[in-house]
DNA sequence: GTGCATGTTTGATGTGGATCAAGTAGCAGC
DNA sequence: GCTGCTACTTGATCCACATCAAACATGCAC
């Protein structure tokens, strides 16, 4: 990888203090390397060879048992995943895919490791990601084991929203067979699901939706901080599971 | 705490190779308690002030929204709970409660993070541990999206029975009402489930299973190493949800 | 434009599992 | 023993959601 192009992975909270020495030592041996659409990159069980930051595109990260197939969390730029795998150095447990054209860095799992044992700063750095990977997937289980399709279609929607800067139209970031398996349902149910909001007032033409009346839409999300990430926001989401790092930067920064 | 207590913290991984000075800073004032059965220890969304490490007794990690509750996870001794939100000094997304009389020590969160930042090797320590609990979560999820309900208790038996040396008869380790909340069921649904299980040679009586015919239930189980942990193992389960340590410990060291 | 593939919606139907309700077993206290 | 409590099971019913199937849209290749 050129100069520059490290440089574009300080837009990572994980190297954004990071020492010139420690990224230069995570980063050893990185390529950085351009996926058409549909491409799978890494297949569940196999050995993570190198941690990938999605720098440009869409990954869709997904699982399978038995002949289906689940969609676990979409990765957005510029954000990182199979990190767990890679500090464990043990098998992946998602395979990943782009949904469309992506720009990917992939870094040698050892670089990684050897980067955490150097400096501590930037083992805490990885800590604190994987602290908040893990708070999105409880976030997650907690949305899937407690709530009906309706409710996570409409929280989905308010988190959408949010991140969109609070305006009345939402634009669905990728198709809605994407959107269904991530939210737990089926396709059919989706559409369904999109009909009986309609009632509520809200909007559905190809992929933008419109939300004539939020407190409808949050009458049947009832949305829970504990859940969603509804909060105002300064940042973008950059991946539905890990996007509890800048939350709590937030807080301490006061959206700054 | 006194010395000994202290020395009871090195059965976690997190602590198991650290300095005594790391282990010194990590646990300033810390306390040892005893609680008796069906304590509330923390209540989702209450700020984390203390790692809590389990040395003996139960602990149900649970949640609750719009006036329902799931258990998301059981903490058996050894292992700590809450690590990720006292990494990012956040608020608790899981509430604690005992399931039974249960010793437990409280680190103070600032000591924790202060250790952190002191300690490379500890920080890194902490990294593992967070990357087995999110790994343990994105199985749960998989577990929960991808089987229904009689998959998911076959093979939560034999994860049990795994756990358990492989014998033909395993015993509940909890009341029923809560696996049938952790396998994401009703305590009715879990009935059921357990007596469409008897054709296949499974007997229940009161806590104690009798697997009859191993196959016929991993017929029905289907397991997967991607999403179970039926491995043959060394240690025991620590917590439903971060029992990827040692998994992955006992790939390194074969098993010792 | 036509033709074809892919994604989405709509309709009909089925079913896994929840809910509601009643009954039973086990156990502590007395 | 009896009483009361809690956990569990069993039965009847219901409903949310999946499945199957067909129609409909959208976009692209040509």
């Amino acid at each position: 990888m050129r100069e520059t192009d490290i440089e574009a992975l300080r837009q990572l909270p994980l190297f954004e203090n990071a020492t010139a020495e420690t990224l230069r030592v995570a980063t050893a041996g990185a390529l950085l390397q351009p996926f058409p659409a549909e491409t799978t990159l890494l297949i569940e069980g196999a050995p993570s060879d190198c941690l990938y930051v999605l720098l440009d595109g869409q990954v869709e990260l997904h699982a399978s048992w038995n002949g289906s197939d689940t969609v676990l969390s979409i990765a957005r730029p510029v954000s990182m995943f199979i990190l767990a795998a890679i500090v464990l150095d043990a098998d992946a447990l998602m395979s990943a895919r782009t949904l469309e054209r992506s720009l990917i860095a992939m870094i040698p799992g050892d670089a990684v490791r050897t980067a955490m044992r150097l400096d501590p700063h930037f083992a805490g750095a990885v800590a604190r990601e994987l602290a908040g990977g893990y708070r999105g997937m409880v976030r997650s289980t907690k949305n899937i084991k407690l709530r009906n399709n309706s409710a996570r279609l409409a929280n989905y929607l308010l988190t959408l929203r949010a991140a969109g800067g609070f305006g009345a139209v939402v634009r669905l970031p990728y198709d809605k067979r994407v959107i269904a398996s991530l939210l737990g349902m089926t396709p059919e149910s989706l559409s369904r699901s999109f009909s009986a909001l309609g009632t509520q007032g809200i909007l559905v033409s190809g992929p933008v939706v419109t939300i004539r009346d939020v407190s409808a839409l949050e009458a049947i999300a009832k949305p829970d901080p504990l859940i969603d990430m509804h909060a105002p926001r300064c940042a973008e989401i950059r991946a539905d599971t890990d996007a509890e790092i800048w939350a709590s930067e937030q807080t301490r920064t006061s959206c700054r």
